[in-house]
RNA sequence: GGGUCGGUGCCCGAGUGGCCAAAGGGAACGGGCUGUAAACCCGUCGGCUUAUGCCUACGUUGGUUCAAAUCCAACUCGGCCCA
């Protein structure tokens, strides 16, 4: 892929929402290699699918020849950014912040290249230019060149101004910080283009400016449009469950299986967005999809992909073994080897084999697995609405679980509603 | 510092002494229909060996009362206005 086209790529994947000077970031792309960067902020200890997505972007420039730089927002998360938030965070510790980037970290070097060099991407935390700064030259070299006018212009700071919650000074102030990162690293590395989520649009801007006003240098931003439901509507970053990169977090099997279930109407941006195929690729896909939709192709394509960009080819295809076995046949008939594969994807529980002869409620077992009930009131509730399954055949009201219910002697498949498994083990 | 308004279940939000485990909405979950989809319909949605029962819960602590999410006091956190 030669530069000039790098911009369209991006475009016709849908990753363009917003860009400061699209024709002058042409030309310079066509120029020669970019710096670029895109940063996180390490809020929790694992980066989710949001982030995915910018980390595929930074790739993507990557692999096109241009020199990425991965920010963990060290300094940043500890003031907290206001976008998107109807009232103030609260504030991380020095230990869990330092914690969260380290565990942040990892996971960037899977998806860029962070070897550094020439074409290696390079990893920077701001907290190593910002620790040091002292409070009066920020104000001077920064503050200086910042009017408060378009800092209350902003629509984040507008909605929060708004808000009954207010915002504290110290969430004004990570636009800020952010344009200050983005002015250091063009100075300490040449970056000259930012990219982001459009929520990020406005405090990216301020660090083109920065630049601008302090260097008379051009620097870019480019945005891509938030992820949204499948209706149009804001995916919250409250609601919906929240899918981690980290494998304690969101296990490879329930990430796979969460692209599986991506409605139609989105399956092909994903594609586009979320898995480095060629647009060329994913245009076939999308037909072979269109043919028989009930097959899911595109879902399951989709789901390998990203779980092997993020867990590799082999946990990739672990899962979509589970997956196979799980909403194929039934599962009685299924070999010793199929369950032990299971076993290692669905979240286990543990039930003893004395428990077995003696004949267990199945109401206690459901509740020892999290995945099915929290609690033993949730357990039954879901047995009476006829949503628990043995073995893959729905269980009644009041049904123990014995040692007849064993597959090869040990297993016992155990399924709530439609996809929520875990699996009995009693070893031999 | 002064004044004032407020802190309710996962989220938003009603409730101002008993009829409150607390309206309504959203999210979530189960069933039906399906394709592990969408749309739609039905149901559930604090916990407990399912109970006209007990426990926990309406910022915290204490008080008034037969009875408090509701009244009082102190504390705490937040908004707004004034200085």
């Amino acid at each position: 892929m030669t530069d000039a086209t790098l911009l369209d790529d991006l475009e016709a994947r849908g990753l363009v929402q917003d860009c400061t000077d699209r024709e002058g970031l042409a030309a310079r792309l066509a120029d020669g290699p970019i710096t670029l960067y895109y940063g996180c902020d390490p809020t929790a200890d694992s980066l989710h699918i949001g982030n995915l997505l910018g980390l595929l972007v930074l790739r993507r420039f990557q692999d096109a020849g241009h020199r990425p730089i991965a920010l963990a927002g060290g300094a940043t998360g500890m003031v907290g950014d206001p976008s998107g938030r109807s009232e103030e965070r609260n504030l991380l510790d020095d230990a869990t912040l330092e914690a969260n980037v380290l565990a942040i970290k990892a996971q960037i070097a899977r998806i860029v290249d962070l070897s550094g060099g020439e074409s290696g991407g390079l990893l920077v935390d701001n907290r190593d230019w910002t620790g040091d700064v002292r409070l009066l030259d920020f104000l001077r070299d920064v503050g200086k060149h910042v009017t408060v006018n378009t800092m209350l212009a902003r629509e984040s700071v507008k909605n929060r101004l708004a808000s009954e919650h207010g915002i504290s000074f110290t969430e004004f102030s990570y636009m800020l910080l952010q344009a200050h990162d983005f002015l250091r690293l063009e100075e300490d590395h040449g970056c000259q283009l930012q990219i982001g989520g459009s929520d990020q649009w406005g405090n990216m801007l301020g660090g083109v400016d920065l630049i601008r006003r302090v260097h008379q240098r051009p620097a870019w931003v480019l945005a891509w449009p938030l992820l949204t439901a499948p209706d149009g509507t804001k995916l919250g970053k409250t609601t919906g469950a929240r899918i981690w990169l980290d494998a304690q977090r969101t296990s490879p099997y329930a990430f796979f299986q969460h692209w599986m279930q991506t409605d139609d109407r989105q399956v092909g941006q994903f594609l586009a967005q979320f898995t480095l195929l060629s647009l060329a690729e994913v245009a076939a896909v999308l037909a072979t999809h269109q043919e028989a939709p009930g097959r899911r192709v595109a879902q399951r394509r989709l789901a390998f992909e990203a779980t092997a960009l993020v867990h590799g080819p082999e946990e990739a295809a672990a899962a979509a073994h589970a997956s196979e076995i799980l909403f194929g046949a039934d599962p009685t008939g299924a070999p010793a080897a199929a369950l032990r594969a299971v076993g290692r994807e669905v979240p286990a529980v543990a039930v003893a084999r004395a428990e077995l002869e003696a004949g267990i409620d199945l109401v206690d077992v459901l509740a020892r697995a999290p995945e099915l009930a929290a609690s033993k009131g949730e357990a039954r509730r879901a047995l009476a609405q006829g949503g628990v399954y043995v073995n893959g055949e729905r269980a009644e009201d009041g049904r123990s679980l014995t040692s007849g219910d064993l597959l090869h002697g040990r297993y016992v498949l155990l399924r709530k509603g439609k996809r929520a498994y875990a699996l009995a083990d009693l070893g031999v």
